[in-house]
DNA sequence: GCTCACATGTAATAAGTTACATGATTTC
DNA sequence: GAAATCATGTAACTTATTACATGTGAGC
């Protein structure tokens, strides 16, 4: 799903301005698994007024730019449902903190436990920030979605505590010149048996 | 990490063509957390190697094009290296599934059940070949890496399993033109309260 | 006979990121 | 005094996706 969807989406739970749809994708209930800039939000949501799927209405401010709060259309409602009853996309998962991991042996030690604590971190920031959404939400589709990130991100604290001493005991162990080619992967033995 | 350096990061495991490359991002070590197609791959080699960072050997084959086997220079050693000092980029995480999840309100019973088990099914499929990679699996890094995945995925089946009467029991109950709005999340609650 | 795995690559297009531009108010 | 929050938006740029083009051999 795309930008268009996603605002699509969280307009259907409750109008919103531009600045608060991308506040709900990165620490509101969307945030485990969604992502959205401002860069993408506003053009989408030009072009979703231009296909009379959302409407909006101004709020005078001082100090800062009127707020423009979208609502959407029975259009876009429409719209949205249909865009529901494709198929979903496979899910993806990107990190370039495990990438880092599997690389560890060309890291310094003391780098490692520093990417590491600071992944621990992270991890227990968003999980405070999905109790605190789970806290006042009663809908479940919404409480299922929470209580994933919640479960996941409990469990990946776990086990990357459990294995930081090895993770640090073996950074470093391939680093300078010298250092011939490392173990081969399993899957690329075959290749390299030739 | 973009494509470069994840071309970078598969060759420094060991020798590969662009086909085994992209196969190591879908099925191997690399799949849990890495994304590419060969439209991405094949020009990134062509530019990586245009800046002397890998190189290449053909093997001849009849029926097919010649096998293009990429190696990673010295120099593409220490760039790679060098990429790797960087600050990881957040994690990231994107789901249709868990989209549809949350609006699950809006779609029919069945048609929940259905994506509630072909995500099942589609769990079970990536754990089976990320256990078979590990088994051949010796390094610290590709371990870890590979146990993140296994582990979140055997966790999201559970917690499926788990939730999957509710999900369908409550599904559908926001369709028809007359349903009025969905209960607000609760972030959006000052805003609906006005 | 059909589909999958193998194997390379290009080109048009889609999509989103980053940085910029502006500026008051609040909090540390 | 600096940084974060609120609030909009644009433009240049990067990046990757999708579809196409080509062709054999194996297994069902």
């Amino acid at each position: 799903m795309n930008v268009r969807g996603l605002c699509l989406a969280i307009l259907y739970f409750g109008d919103a301005t531009g600045y608060e749809i991308r506040k709900q994708a990165q620490e509101g209930v969307f945030s485990y698994f969604i992502e959205a800039s401002y860069g993408a939000i506003y053009p989408a949501l030009g072009k979703l007024t231009e296909e009379g799927l959302v409407s909006w209405r101004e709020e005078v401010q001082s100090g800062k730019p009127n707020k423009k709060i979208y609502t959407l259309t029975p259009a876009g409602k429409a719209a949205f449902i249909k865009d529901l009853s494709g198929e979903p996309a496979p899910d993806k998962f990107k990190s370039e903190f495990l990438l880092m991991m599997m690389c560890s042996e060309l890291l310094e030690p003391q780098r490692v436990e520093r990417l590491i604590d600071a992944q621990l971190a992270m991890l227990e920031e968003k999980i405070g920030e999905m109790n605190a959404a789970y806290k006042e939400c009663t809908r479940e589709g919404s409480r299922y979605a929470l209580t994933c990130g919640i479960q996941s991100y409990t469990q990946a604290i776990d086990h990357l505590r459990q294995s930081r001493k090895n993770l640090v005991d073996q950074a470093g162990s391939a680093r300078g010149d010298d250092a011939g080619p490392p173990q081969p992967l399993a899957s690329m033995a075959k290749e390299a048996r030739r």
